[in-house]
DNA sequence: TTCTCATTTAAGGTATACTTAAGGTAATTA
DNA sequence: TAATTACCTTAAGTATACCTTAAATGAGAA
């Protein structure tokens, strides 16, 4: 599970980002609005913890930004208030869930646990190798910021690798794979795809590498 | 909406009930966790508002008990009690909220707004997608000022691609929906079809696109 | 019956994912 | 070191998936 704290007092994210750490969770940390918004329509956490207020960008702003295009990542907000008008405002606005400071770590933990529980019913089809995040439905890549958008063949070339990071995948196999059985695809294709696949790596900053085994094949791994 | 509040004191349960009235809910109460176990199992409420405390079986078995048996309908729980421990604890065995009294009313039905919003887009007849709205009963299309009606099929196929924002249909999936897993449909009906469909979001002024991914399938998007 | 309108079929046009080809670089061998 | 082979990269070419329009069909209404 990953989750996404956006906070801008440093010494309470710290904190927050132990406590969450021992719960196992993977989270990723921004301190400002701006980022958060695009952090979020990455689409790549299961669960955002969103402070109110927040240089530049408030809170609510961000709510309203990604709402609007149609995200729906769980989000609990999180504020120093604990007026009413805060809370029904912010659970107006599409917030999951609203926890006024001060609050206790254990039901911060327990909220979120609560929105997990309710994606989790919608398994995602997310795969994540490296810094990267593969979406076989949407066919995109992220690295969390970066998004790109990969052709059938090259999602197809990229599933594949991925589902054998273990192996070297020769040529025949890539072509048997993509091309069918009795295609009439040249080895250059597959070098053609690995070339534009790689492009697309690096492009979205990527620590995914696909290694080249002289007359053997191709391995993806993670330098 | 329909929304189900289990509550033993009575003087409470009548002001909650004409609070939800005002809202336009309808409201059933029971004041034993018994009867609202049964109640619940029922699947018909969108949302249950569930006291603690109650005499016999707490709201805490309650929870257990309705969770352990497979039913999802979204619960808030209710305590008098304002420790975290209690809150963990309910939000843990399955509640979806949790709201310690004392609570201002507003507060309440902003809580109860934010649970039914989740259920509402799957259940409600009118669903919001970009800057339109499509009903599926009278089957039209609407940006707030300019309405279309959409024959038969063409709000299939909106409301089959709405289902299914997060992924990319096939023109296979798209005929077995419409048309069933026999039909002598051809690819071409459903390209007809979602042509069909562009012009008239075209044509209300819409920011919602079919976007189509050559190899793949159609999915929808806001722009 | 005729009319209406959703749906299906057909056909020509367009866009682009994929293919092909060519000139390069890097590794291997003699 | 030169020759050879495998692999990389780019870009132009092309097949074909997709788009669009309009005519044909057919079921239901008047």
């Amino acid at each position: 599970m990953h989750i996404l704290l956006v906070e801008d007092e440093y010494r309470l994210s710290e904190a927050l980002e132990q406590l969450f750490l021992k719960e196992k969770y993977k989270i990723d940390i921004v301190d400002n609005g701006i980022e958060a918004v695009d952090y979020i329509l990455s689409d790549i956490y299961d669960c955002v913890v969103l402070d109110v207020m927040l240089p530049g960008k408030s809170g609510f702003d961000v709510l309203k930004e990604v709402r609007s295009k149609d995200n729906s990542t769980p989000i609990l907000m999180l504020t120093a208030k604990s007026q009413t008008e805060d809370k029904v405002e912010g659970l107006d606005l599409g917030a999951d869930d609203y926890l006024s400071k001060p609050y206790q770590a254990k039901e911060l933990l327990a909220r979120v646990r609560a929105l997990l529980r309710r994606k989790a019913q919608f398994v995602s089809d997310n795969i994540k190798f490296g810094n990267i995040y593969f979406n076989k439905n949407t066919l995109k890549i992220s690295n969390g910021t970066a998004t790109l958008e990969l052709s059938h063949l090259e999602s197809e070339l990229l599933f594949y690798l991925l589902s054998n990071k273990d192996r070297k995948l020769s040529k025949e196999d890539i072509i048997v794979r993509l091309w069918g059985y009795d295609s009439e695809a040249m080895d250059n294709n597959v070098e053609v795809y690995i070339s534009m696949l790689r492009k697309k790596l690096k492009f979205i900053e990527s620590n995914v590498q696909i290694k080249t085994t002289r007359n053997v094949g191709y391995q993806i791994e993670v330098v």
